[in-house]
RNA sequence: GGGCCGUUAGCUCAGUUGGCAGAGCAGGGGACUUUUAAUCCCAAGGUCGCAGGUUCGAGACCUGCACGGCCCA
């Protein structure tokens, strides 16, 4: 990479990055600094639009004003030039002319800006012949000049690898990169609203865990040095969202980052947003509305519908939506009952005879849900409560009255894939704890997701928790819904990727 | 973890049966006073992802590795 001592001798380099140096050591020569600390406008180029729709063609408005913004193309003819100037809330031309700013200085402007530099200008409002809203500036200001040179301006920046590596071009080079994440925090926005609108305090918990809980997944492990101990990222916020219940508020939730040290795929990163609501006094029936009062707010907010399109398949988000419970819908898609009236031994045929792998510590709970997620779930096009989830995978979740092997438990299911996941939540210190000593076992016995015994929960329960209910919300999975995106790479700014090559 | 595909100029892409590395845009020089992917003329631009192998000769064929994508687990 070429510096400015390097290029000192050259007048024309060809090498674009070698060229732009030169640009800025001229410009520093003659006292101009090229990184220009502030510039003061007036109008955004929306705003200029708006003001000036009903300007003829060919005329002008008679008033100025100042625009700021990164010059997008450049076209020169001669005695006069076309920048595109793009600011935050849009385009607008700039036309530059020699009668306007003084031939030498006009030769000296085109010739020194770049495509991608940052410019300030200022001068008459205009419409051009053509139809283009215009400003003629009587003053070009280089406000910090750009080095490396933008993406082809046809086809964009395609290559997926440096879109997301370098999402900062990406931002440039594609605008509907743009549209994508401002829907993205729309929807986290319109979410909080509705939340608050509810009667909800948004709440923060620790990100850093003694014991990771409230989900199964394995954790990223951290230290803590003046301490000597090892934490964890979180996996999930519950626990602590529950200790607030047991504390006395009635209505919490938290959108913010989980961290799970799991595979990287279309819809999993390693650092990911949920939101939890917990609410007091509430049950499954309660969750099941609040989960469609947020998916609703979330895409009237992104989409202004409810009637939406997810990679060419046509959703209705409009609640009330169908409930079914697993065991239904996994004996469907297996074509005889899954239940729990079956032996362990028969399960495992079952699943055998489907092509669903299995470990020989899995009982029946775990079995069933392997197969409503292998034969079942990816069929499902929703959005859909699937309610009843066996107990042996819900340590967290109410025993569903009169059948205690499963819970009062549901997912939201939206093409196949799971957006919402929600219990009446298990208050009973006695029951917790048995559930925490059969997630012991697990652990011991190989299982690297088995959930943590966590005793200050206990205790926190002990003192007593109201009935409640709580739900989870993957707002990565709902952001890909809404903003029709096929990975989850595609709604999160900055994904994880392995170093460069 | 497995299978398939990709990696060529800053960007988007060609590259035939193994025979001198190509185009458009961007960048450089020139022309142009109403352009919209401006247009026209000229010149320049390469560690063909990396490392080996086969061959008189490899961007192409073989092996391994890296990164990415899709599918499966």
């Amino acid at each position: 990479m070429p510096d400015e001592s390097d290029i000192l001798g050259q007048e024309q380099p060809d090498d674009p990055f070698a060229a732009r140096l030169v640009k800025v050591a001229a410009m520093r020569a003659s006292g101009d600094e090229p990184y220009k600390a502030r510039y003061d406008r007036t109008h955004l180029a929306a705003g200029l639009h708006a003001e000036h729709k009903d300007l003829p063609a060919g005329e002008g408005s008679g008033v100025s004003a100042s625009v700021a913004g990164r010059i997008m193309a450049k076209r020169d003819q001669g005695k006069i030039a076309f920048l595109v100037l793009r600011d935050g809330s849009g385009e607008i031309q700039l036309f530059l002319r020699s009668d306007a700013l003084g031939e030498a200085r006009f030769r000296e402007t085109v010739d020194r800006i770049d495509v991608g530099d940052w410019v300030g200008a200022e001068g008459e409002v205009v419409r051009t012949r053509r139809g283009e809203l215009s400003v003629v500036p009587a003053d070009v200001v280089l406000l910090s000049k750009s080095l490396r040179p933008l993406p082809e301006k046809f086809h964009g920046l395609t290559d997926v690898e440096t879109r997301y590596r370098q999402r900062y071009v990406d931002l440039i080079a594609n605008p509907e990169v743009r549209q994508t994440f401002e829907k993205r925090f729309a929807i986290i926005s319109a979410i909080r609203r509705f939340m608050e609108s509810q009667g909800f305090l948004e709440v923060e918990t620790p990100m850093l865990h003694p014991i990771p809980g409230g989900a199964a997944a394995r954790p990223f492990v951290t230290h803590h040095n003046a301490l000597d101990m090892d934490l964890y990222l979180r996996i999930a916020p519950e626990l602590y969202l529950k200790r607030l219940l047991v504390g006395g508020f009635e209505r919490v939730f938290e959108i913010n980052r989980s961290f799970r040290n799991e595979g990287i795929s279309v819809r999993h990163n390693p650092e990911f947003t949920m939101l939890e609501a917990y609410e007091a006094f509430t049950d499954l029936q309660g969750m099941m509305r609040l989960a469609e009062g947020i998916v609703v707010a979330a895409a009237e907010a992104a989409c202004g519908t409810l009637q939406i399109e997810y990679q060419g398949v046509q959703l209705d988000l409009t609640p009330p939506w169908p409930r079914r419970t697993l065991v239904e819908l996994a004996s469907e898609a297996a074509g005889e009952e899954v239940s729990f009236a079956r032996s362990v031994e028969d399960l495992r045929r079952l699943c055998d005879r489907h092509g669903v792998p299995f470990e020989p510590s899995w009982g029946k709970g775990k079995l069933i849900t392997e197969l409503f997620e292998k034969l079942a779930e990816h069929a499902i096009i929703g959005p859909m409560f699937v309610t009843d989830y066996p107990l042996e995978t819900s340590p967290l979740a109410r025993k569903k009255p009169g059948a205690p092997e499963l819970t009062e438990r549901f997912e939201v299911i939206v093409v196949g894939r799971e957006i919402a996941n929600a219990f009446s939540e298990l208050i009973d210190p006695i029951d917790q704890r048995e559930r925490f000593e059969a997630q012991a076992r697990a652990k011991a016995g190989g299982d690297e997701e088995a959930m943590g015994y966590d005793e200050d929960y206990l205790r926190a329960l002990e003192y007593g928790m109201p009935p409640a209910g709580g739900l989870g919300v993957g707002i990565d999975r709902l952001a890909m819904l809404l903003t029709d995106s096929p990975s989850i790479r595609d709604v999160i700014l900055f994904p994880h990727m392995r170093p460069e090559a």
